[in-house]
DNA sequence: CTGAAAGCGCTAACAC
DNA sequence: GTGTTAGCGCTTTCAG
C-alpha cells in the first residue's frame, strides 16, 4: 500500500512483480501485450489480482481524453426522476453498460450544470432529455455547433440540428385521433400538453389537426384546451368547457395525466366514457403488467432510452455522423374507452 | 483554439492575457487570488469569459485527488428506476447539487461494476442502495473495512459496520400491527418481503412479531406468508389462504404492490375491506397528490435521499466519524382500510 | 506580485 | 522483450 487512500498504483503492481511500471501498462492494455514473456505477463496478472489493482480512471481519462462517461441531462426542475424519465433511464441504463459507459447524472435546469460537465470535459457525449422548445444555453447550443456528440430525448429545442430520438408526435396525434373519428366521433376536445414549451404538444396539437382535415372537419379552435400535461389542469379545462356549455363527443388528451384529469371532470359532470364521449391519450409512462385505464398509443420508453444510448456511441465513436431524427411507434391499448357511436 | 475538441486550456488562457499559466490557477483557486494586481486578474478573467475556459475536470481530479463525484449503487438488476429509487434520488439529487458533486450511477447487480467505480478511484463516495442481506462483493467489504466514505440506504448487508440511512422497519412493522390490533384484530395476516434478501422485510416480520408479543397474542407461523414485495405473489398467498380455510381478521401486508395483491385476492374471495378484513401497509413509493389506496405508514422517501447524501459529505469531509444508523419517522396515512371492528 | 518546476497516475512512442 | 521518457492539464510549493 502507498499513500492515497491505500489504493495500489501501477507502481505498486511493477514493485511486486518486478518489473518497469510502464511493462504493467503494456500487458494490462492489452495489444502488445503479446511482446511480454509469458512468465512476466503472469507475474504482473498475480501481482495485479493480489492487489486488487485497478488502473486510475481518472489518470487514464486525462492521458486518453477519454472519460468513459456520458451525461444524461435532466430538465425538468421538480420532479427529474418520474415515471417517464425513470424509463428512459432504464434503457438508457442498459446500453450504455454493454458498452462499458458511465452515466453521470445532470440537472439541465440550470446552464451552470451543463457548464460544468460539457465545459470541464468531464463525459464524452450527452444525452439531453425533453428539452424545453426555447433552451438555448450558450453551452447546448456550442456543443451542437462544434458537433461534440449529443442526442436529444423526447424534446428538443427549436432549430437545433442534433440528433433526436423520440415517437412521432405528430403521426401519433394524427393516429390518436383517427381513433376518436372511427369511432363516430365529430367533435374532438383536444387538451394539449405545453405548447409553449414541449414540442411534443405542439406535434400532438398538429396531429389532431391532420387527422381533422383529412376527415374534411373544419378545425374548431374552440375544441383545443390547454391541459400543461397536469391533471389538475386538464380537469379544470373539461369541467369549463362542460359548464360553458360546449359539445363534444370524444378528447384526445395529449398524456395520462390529463386523461385522467378529464375522466374526473366527465365523471363529476355525469358524463359517461366511452358511451357519451370517447377518450384517448398518448401514454408516457406505461407500465408492463399495469392495466392500462385509457385507451391509449403507449410510448416505447425503454426502447428509446437504449436506442438513444445507441445513438450516441455511435456519434461518441464517430463525431462526423450526420445528424438525424430518430423515430420509434408507439403500441396501440385498447382499454375501452373509445368504443364506436 | 487547440488541440483536443478546442477546448480552451489554462495555456491559451494565460496567452491571451500574457501571463503564466500557473498564475490563471492562482487567480481562478481563490485563496491566493488576492495577491495578484487587480489589472492582472481582470485580464484573466476576461479572456477566461473570453474563450469560455473551465478548469479541465479531469486533470483537477488527478491532482486533487478528489473527483467531486458521488457514486450510487442500485441493487436491482430488472428495474433500477422504480418508484422507490427515484424518489430516493431526487433527495439524493437535491442535497448533491448544493454541495456541488455530481452523482454517478452504477449497478450494484455485478460485483464489476463497482469494482469499476470504486477501485478505479472515480468517486469519492458511494451511497448504495437497498442493499442485500448478503451482498458481499469484495469491493463492499473493503471500502467499509478501509474506511472509504459509503452509506448505505434502505436496507444493508449483514455485519457490515457502515452508515446507514432508512426508516425504523422494525419499529414501523410494530406500529403497523398495533393499528390492526387497536382496531380490534386478533388474527393477522402477514404478507413478508423476502426475508432471505432484505433485512427491511426480516425487520418489518420482527416488529410484526413484536407487536403481537406485546399485545399477548401467541405467534402463528400459518399467519406469515411470503409475498416477496411482489404483487403478484402476494395475491397468490392470499388466494391460497383463504382457500386453505385459513381464518383472518387483518393483513399487513409489507409494501404497497403486496397490499394490492392481497386486495385483489379478497375482493376476488368476496371479503370486504375493511369490514371483514383490515388492511395495513408500509408504502415504499408514496407520492404527494396521489390518494393512498390502503391504510399506510408512507416512507419519507425523498427525505432519506437527503439525509443519505448529507450523511455521505460529511464522511468525504472527515473519513474519521464514527458509522451509525439513521432512522427517519413514517407518516400514517388513513385510507380508510382499516376501521375498528 | 509573478513565473518556474515538480508531480498526480497513466499511456504510448521510443530506446536499449 | 523490457525499461525510459515525454506528456495529458492541472495545483501547488518555491524561487525570483
Amino acid at each position: 500500500m502507498n499513500r492515497r487512500g491505500g489504493a495500489p498504483t501501477r507502481k505498486d503492481v511493477a514493485a511486486l512483480a518486478g518489473v518497469a511500471p510502464s511493462t504493467v501498462s503494456l500487458v494490462l492494455n492489452g495489444t502488445q501485450s503479446a511482446r511480454v514473456a509469458p512468465a512476466t505477463r503472469q507475474r504482473i496478472f498475480d501481482a495485479v489480482e493480489h492487489l486488487g489493482y485497478r488502473p486510475n480512471h481518472v489518470a487514464r481519462s486525462l492521458v486518453s481524453g477519454r472519460t468513459m462517461t456520458v451525461g444524461v441531462v435532466m430538465h425538468w426542475v421538480d420532479a427529474p426522476f418520474n415515471g417517464y424519465t425513470s424509463r428512459l433511464m432504464d434503457g438508457v441504463w442498459t446500453r450504455l453498460r454493454e458498452a462499458n459507459y458511465r452515466l453521470l447524472m445532470v440537472s439541465g435546469d440550470r446552464s451552470e450544470a451543463l457548464a460544468e460537465i460539457y465545459r470541464e470535459r468531464c463525459v464524452d457525449g450527452l444525452l439531453v432529455f425533453a428539452a424545453p422548445r426555447q433552451a438555448d444555453d450558450a453551452e447546448l447550443r456550442e456543443a451542437v455547433a462544434t458537433g461534440f456528440p449529443l442526442v436529444f430525448v423526447g424534446g428538443r429545442p427549436e432549430s437545433a440540428p442534433a440528433d433526436y430520438v423520440d415517437i412521432d408526435n405528430r403521426s401519433v396525434g394524427r393516429a390518436a385521433t383517427e381513433r376518436l373519428l372511427a369511432a363516430g366521433c365529430r367533435r374532438i376536445l383536444h387538451l394539449t400538453g405545453p405548447t409553449e414549451v414541449n414540442s411534443s404538444a405542439v406535434d400532438r396539437l398538429a396531429g389532431y389537426r391532420d387527422a381533422l382535415e383529412a376527415a374534411g372537419i373544419t378545425y374548431d379552435p374552440a375544441l383545443v384546451r390547454y391541459g400543461s400535461y397536469s391533471e389538475v389542469v386538464s380537469r379544470a379545462a373539461v369541467l369549463a368547457a362542460c359548464d360553458e356549455g360546449l359539445r363534444f363527443d370524444g378528447i384526445f388528451a395529449a398524456n395520462l395525466g390529463m386523461a385522467r384529469g378529464a375522466r374526473a371532470a366527465l365523471g363529476e359532470r355525469g358524463i359517461r366514457i366511452p358511451d357519451d364521449v370517447a377518450v384517448v391519450t398518448i401514454d408516457s409512462a406505461a407500465v408492463a403488467g399495469r392495466e392500462e385505464e385509457v385507451s391509449t398509443f403507449a410510448q416505447p420508453l425503454v426502447e428509446l432510452g437504449t436506442l438513444a444510448a445507441e445513438r450516441l456511441l455511435a456519434l461518441i465513436a464517430d463525431p462526423g455522423l450526420e445528424r438525424c431524427a430518430h423515430h420509434l411507434p408507439c403500441r396501440w391499448i385498447d382499454a375501452g374507452t373509445v368504443a364506436p357511436h
